[in-house]
DNA sequence: CTGCTTGCAAAGTGTTTGCAGGCCC
DNA sequence: GGGCCTGCAAACACTTTGCAAGCAG
């Protein structure tokens, strides 16, 4: 794991390198997501980003996590129905790819979002689209079910 | 396949042997689904089931659906941050299993939705089961990605 | 008749958009 | 200072809920 401020940093880089503006509301943005492993949705960005940004508008962190997202500095995930969380997915040389990489699980029944590699989709994935064509983003959907503390 | 009216009736059925009321809506919303192999979202549902019960209100078609829903009668779906799809899963004897049992892939752009089997993923349930304890429902989630005429 | 279901309207989430002013570069 | 970004408010899409009237059993 690199140190937060570097991942902050390599952010605000890229945003610099394509011609992006670096914006009070973007950087609090970034700082947010780095501060937690958690998967945070909109609503809990908002509360956070107040008070590094105080005033800052829903609209705005809307729109500025649609920009991060463009860049591919941020990943959202839907979660099954309810509200989308999002996550840095800053691309560090040093960081392994696995560290950043990461599927999701939800529990139905508490609603705890649990990581899993990537690479446990890779069969299924190749399976698709060995079979019909269809290349699976599985970074961007929740696949829900009941965790082992539920049952 | 069964012929289409035993779906219905079976689920008609279903409703009687648990106590519930066979209401115009409720019988609307079966036959809607029954009559087309596609996952319809409510507003789908809503725009056929006028035919069969005028004058149904989207809350009904919604609440008929929670009732269906909690009967095992019909699956609900969420589709990446869109409205939820809705498909009959009336289990008739005579019916294969893995003819009701589907998983759901997305594509992303065209927003077309793709039926697999669920046994593709077997493989996958089995490993998140073994090394999380966590029982996946694949039923209920689509799976994003990009379909072979989209890229 | 009894009370579950419906229609209607309104509210509740989560997210997007048009516009005028503000800040980054 | 030019133009992208922001704040605000309003609209939007989907779903749920309170209430009085209606229909199933």
């Amino acid at each position: 794991m690199p140190s937060p401020a570097a991942r902050v940093q390599a952010a605000l880089d890229v945003l610099r390198a394509r011609g992006e503006r670096v914006t009070r509301v973007r950087q609090a943005v970034i700082e947010v997501l780095d501060s937690t492993a958690d998967h945070l949705d909109a609503d809990q960005i908002v509360g956070e980003a107040a008070a590094l940004a105080p005033g800052v508008h829903r609209a705005s962190i809307y729109r500025a996590l649609a920009t991060l997202g463009d860049l591919g500095l941020v990943t959202h995930t839907h979660m099954g129905g309810s509200a989308a969380v999002y996550h840095l997915t800053v691309d560090l040389p040093e960081t392994a790819v696995e560290a950043q990489s990461h599927a999701h699980l939800q529990c139905s029944s508490c609603h705890r979002v649990i990581d899993i590699p990537v690479a446990v989709l890779d069969p299924l994935a190749a399976r698709v689209e060995r079979d019909l064509g269809f290349r699976l983003e599985p970074q961007h959907t929740a696949l829900l079910g009941i965790c082992a503390d539920c049952r």
